[in-house]
DNA sequence: GAATTAGGATTACACTTGTAATCTTAGCTG
DNA sequence: CAGCTAAGATTACAAGTGTAATCCTAATTC
C-alpha cells in the first residue's frame, strides 16, 4: 500500500531476480557487477557500481517487511525472503502514476518524447508493431 | 539540478500552464476546478480535488526557485515567477528514468504492461501507428 | 498618519529516505 | 564451556517533503 522509495525498489529488484533468498544473497547480487574497477579511469568513471553496505539493505528489507511488500520466512536461524508484490503489477502502477500526472494518462505523448529526442531504434519500433497488430487482433 | 518533488511538479505544471504567473495566480489555477464540490456524494467521493493552501504553495515556490526550476522578477510589490525548466525535456527525463529503472531502459516492455492491461484504446493506437509512421518516414 | 492587510521570508514539524552504526542474542569455535 | 561472530533488531541522523503557521514590512484603508 505505501509508496516504495527508489533503494526500496532496488532491493526489490534484487530479491525479484531470484528468490526466496537470504539477506546475504540479496546483498551479494545487489553488490555483483560492482567489481571490474582495477584499472578503471578515475577521471571518467560515469557508471560506477554503487556498493551496497549490508546494514543498508537489512535495513530496507525490513522496511519493505514493514511496508508489506516482502515476507520472510525463518529458515534456521536466518530468513529467506520473498516478494509480495508482483514485479509486473508494480511497474504498471508506477508507469500508469506517471503517465497520470504527466502526460494525462495518455500513452502517445510519452512515446512521442522518445520518438522526438530519437531513442527510439528498429527494435524498439519493430516491438511496437508487433504490440499494435497483438491489440488489433483482440480488438476487433 | 535537484529533484522535483511531487508537490513541486504540480506547481511546475501549474505555472507551464500560464506564465509568468503571481503566486496567486498560480494557487487559484491549483484550487480550480475544485469548486463542484455542491452535491456531492461524501459516500464515494473519489477524486476530490485536494485544496492547496497558499502558504503551501508559497513555499513550494520559494523551494522551486531554490533550485532553479523557475524564476520570479518583481513586479511592484510581488512576483511574476515563470519556468527555467522545459516541460517536455522534463517529462522527457522522468520517462527515460523510470524505463530506465523498471524496463531496463526499453520502452516496448511499459507500452505491453498497458496492452496487458487493456488500457489501450483505438485513439492510443492510431496515435501510436502515426508515431511509427512519422519515425519511419525519417529512418529510413 | 495609524491600523490593517497582503505578500513574501522565515520557521516549524512530523514523516520519509538514504545510509549506517550499535545492540542483542543464538550458534560456532577453540 | 567461554568468548567470538554473524544475523537480525533497534537506534541514529541528516536531508528532503508535505503541509502550514508565524514573522516582517511595505501598501492600502480609514
Amino acid at each position: 500500500m505505501t509508496e516504495i522509495s527508489n533503494a526500496e525498489f532496488e532491493v526489490l529488484e534484487a530479491l525479484w531476480q531470484n528468490y526466496p533468498a537470504s539477506a546475504n544473497d540479496i546483498i551479494a547480487k545487489l553488490n555483483e557487477s560492482a567489481s571490474s574497477n582495477v584499472n578503471a579511469n578515475s577521471a571518467d568513471d560515469k557508471n560506477q557500481e554503487k556498493q551496497w553496505h549490508d546494514k543498508t539493505v537489512k535495513t530496507l528489507l525490513n522496511r519493505l517487511v514493514k511496508k508489506q511488500a516482502i515476507n520472510f520466512e525463518k529458515q534456521q536461524r536466518h530468513y529467506l525472503y520473498s516478494p509480495l508484490l508482483e514485479r509486473e503489477a508494480y511497474t504498471l502502477k508506477e508507469s500508469t502514476s506517471l503517465i497520470e500526472r504527466m502526460f494525462s494518462g495518455k500513452l502517445a505523448p510519452l512515446v512521442a518524447g522518445f520518438a522526438k529526442k530519437n531513442d527510439l531504434n528498429k527494435d524498439d519500433i519493430n516491438a511496437l508493431k508487433s504490440l499494435i497488430s497483438d491489440w488489433e487482433k483482440n480488438n476487433d
